[in-house]
DNA sequence: AAACTAAAGCTTTTT
DNA sequence: GCTTTAGTTT
């Protein structure tokens, strides 16, 4: 891409920024402003015009995934590939300089990182070894990082020993923490972190090494960095002081996990000369959106002003509704999601329910279930996670494939039958030493083993997977009967359980084996399917940096958003605000934000009250709809998965209820109902632009989407 | 090794 | 109130 086509492609607050090339800069990037665009264009322009090799520019943010994102795209604009440069989490690079450099603090260079559960373990271990209370190190563990994070050692810790709260039980179980890892050569995160600021202030030569192999450092989410992570971006950025940091406080939403926004408010006294850029135009939402988003920050007391515009148009008012229960407000949401999807516009992926906390997820998930719409829940424990869920597909793995033995070794005690601990080690030594499947170790120890009685429980639990095996051509809902009464499951299992089990049967029903494992296997959470037609729930947290044309808020009411926990602090409270105007500039054109009246939340039913956030939301913003907001169409055909596969009730059609289809004339539509012969199907579609219409199928030239 | 009992905790989360 | 997990018993 020629330099003028680059430059032409941005407003003139982002050409700005990007052509800012020495010295410090502040980017103040509003919500949907552009910013991974300035990051990605400002890497190019610096290699391409100003000559600077893309190895010495080190960019870094906090995830992998916005990592990946980011050196695709910069790959994308430069067409070459950038693999080996300083782009990465601040996690992996400090790792990459400490993996070189460790040797001078003790360490050697091959040093093993432990992820939370081994230092919660660690810290475990240390409790019971001092004889303290062992359940409170969760609290230790976080309490450490904390430290860590704010740059505090054990040796800064104990300098501070004469301080009235001073605590020093925690400092032993600190100071001998940090002594264990050191003898296991073991860094925890944190440490990846502190102990590479820590080599750069006790070597200097090797930092100077650094500043002359980096002359120009981006950081990305720079209002979610701490203390330790802000000290190391300054560090890197050494005399050349090219520091350019990309960030927005009205997002800081992550203070309980150690980022500091005060590093934003702080940069331009740590900087004197550093420049600051604001972007404040906006791409993604309507100005309807950006008012009532504006609305609710701007009552945050300390922030960086900012204020978003947009060339869109007004665009739809929110809508907010109030529910009697947490139920109640599901259903509303799942009824709402439907008639927006059989309107024509909207596909499944173009919506996201959005929630304080994980919790808010099951009614949702139910509602959706029940309503037959397909979602996906991030972060949280989805029906495809669910223990008796994962048990079943676990099964038909193994029957589909004896060698999958992550599978295997799920199921080969569950139901229990007497195969423990113990006995799993052993045919896992058997596998290793003979280089066998999990599963042949387990056929040749049933032959060959000393003991009769492991014998005999190897070879019971072999026969069973055997005979299921040999009925692997059965239809899914059938087969998973068989594993259900061969294995003895359906007896163990807990009754509240059986009904997932009866779900999956349910959605089992017209797939083959491989379809109905791969489908529960393209649900498995983490990665993240972009081409899932799926409706996605979240919480706000998780919602930080991607956008939906629909976005809802559920449980908008004091107690869950703010939080309780939040409501006495007034720091915190600030953070909940910009966690709901988090929330609120997720989407592009429509918000509907709802609460519930009665809502169940651990022990006992709690009254909640409408979140005083609502009142700071311009009244010309939204509709209050009370009860139902929008209207109900004449009653639609439940669409269930089950009805979309099946392909035995006539019309032999792939245009069936629900279907999105394509009209050369009147564009997208949904299939609401589809009756007649086979040579003479008859459709209805409900098209966004001209409404419900019957057309037939030999004639319309309906394109399937 | 499994079944039982007791007890804690319960906001958000990435590396 | 419910789930998870640690510890104890059989």
């Amino acid at each position: 891409m020629s330099k003028n086509s680059l430059l032409n492609d941005l407003n003139p607050q982002q050409r700005d920024a990007v052509l800012h090339t020495k010295g410090p800069l502040l980017i103040l990037a509003g919500a949907g402003s552009g910013k991974t665009k300035v990051i990605t264009y400002r890497f190019a322009h610096l290699a391409s015009a100003q000559k600077v090799s893309p190895a010495s520019i080190l960019a870094m943010t906090f995830t992998n995934k916005a990592a990946g994102e980011m050196r695709s795209r910069i790959e994308t604009l430069m067409n070459r590939s950038l693999k080996g440069l300083w782009i990465g989490t601040f996690h992996a690079l400090s790792n990459r300089i400490l993996r070189k450099e460790i040797d001078r603090l003790g360490f050697h260079r091959d040093f093993v990182i432990y992820d939370d559960d081994d230092s919660n373990s660690l810290v475990r271990s240390i409790l019971k070894e001092f004889k303290m209370h062992e359940a409170i190190y969760k609290g230790i563990a976080s309490r450490i990082s904390s430290m860590k994070a704010a740059l505090i050692g054990p040796n800064e810790f104990l300098n501070n020993e004469t301080s009235l709260d001073f605590d020093e039980k925690f400092a032993r179980v600190y100071v001998r923490y940090q002594d264990e890892l050191k003898k296991n050569n073991a860094l925890d995160f944190d440490d990846l972190i502190m102990d590479t600021v820590r080599l750069f202030e006790e070597h200097p030569a090797v930092l100077k090494k650094y500043n002359k192999e980096i002359s120009h450092i981006m950081v990305d989410e720079f209002q979610d960095t701490n203390t330790a992570q802000y000290r190391l971006s300054r560090l890197l950025a050494g005399e050349h002081q090219n520091l350019c940091v990309v960030g927005d406080d009205d997002q800081s939403i992550y203070r309980f996990r150690g980022a500091d926004v005060r590093n934003i408010m702080s940069f331009e006294k740590d900087f004197p000369s550093a420049r600051v850029i604001k972007l404040e135009q906006n791409y993604r939402s309507t100005q309807v959106i950006l008012d009532a988003a504006g609305g609710v920050i701007s009552q945050n007391p300390v922030r960086k002003l900012k204020k978003l515009w947009t060339e869109k148009n007004e665009g739809e008012k929110l809508y907010y509704c109030v529910a009697n229960s947490e139920n109640d407000e599901a259903r509303y949401i799942a009824k709402s999601i439907r008639e927006l999807y059989l309107k024509g516009k909207y596909s499944y992926s173009d919506f996201a329910v959005l929630y304080r906390m994980n919790l808010q997820a099951r009614a949702l998930e139910e509602a959706l279930r029940v309503y037959g719409m397909p979602y996906r829940i991030i972060g949280g424990i989805s029906f495809y996670h669910r223990r008796e869920v994962k048990d079943i597909i676990s099964y038909l793995k193994v029957i589909n494939n004896p060698k999958d033995s992550v599978s295997l070794k799920r199921i080969i005690n569950c139901p229990p039958r007497g195969i423990g601990d113990t006995t799993t080690a052993r045919i896992e030594n058997e596998a290793k030493k003979k280089n066998k499947s999990f599963f042949d170790a387990m056929k040749s120890l049933s032959s060959s083993s000393d003991s009769a009685a492991l014998k005999e429980k190897i070879s019971d639990f072999i026969e069973i997977i055997d005979e299921l095996t040999a009925k692997r051509g059965m239809a899914p809902p059938q087969l998973i009967q068989l594993v259900l009464e061969k294995t003895g499951y359906i007896k163990w299992v807990e009754k509240e359980r059986i009904e997932n089990i009866t779900e999956i049967i349910r959605m089992a029903e017209g797939m083959n084996l491989q379809e109905l494992i791969d489908a529960a296997s393209l649900f498995s959470g983490a990665d993240e399917r972009v081409d899932s037609n799926c409706i996605t729930l979240m919480t706000l947290h998780s919602a930080k940096g991607l956008e939906f044309p629909v976005v809802f808020i559920a449980g908008v009411e004091n107690g869950l958003l703010p939080h309780f926990h939040a409501m006495q602090n007034p720091e915190e409270l600030h953070e909940e605000r910009r966690l709901f105007y988090v929330g609120i500039t997720r989407a592009k054109d429509i918000l509907i934000l709802s609460s519930a009246k009665k809502r169940r939340l651990y022990s006992s039913i709690q009254e909640l009250e409408p979140s005083s956030f609502l009142s700071e939301i311009p009244s010309g913003c939204y509709f209050y709809t009370g009860m139902m907001p929008i209207p109900m169409v004449e009653s639609v055909p439940r669409i269930t998965p089950k009805r979309l596969r099946t392909v035995d009730f006539s019309p032999p059609s792939i245009f069936l209820p629900g279907v999105r289809v394509k009209h050369p004339k009147w564009g997208i539509g949904v299939v609401r109902d589809s009756y007649g012969e086979t040579d003479d199907v008859k459709v209805m579609v409900n098209f966004s632009t001209v409404g419900v219409k019957r057309l037939s199928l030999k004639f319309a030239n309906l394109e399937r989407l």
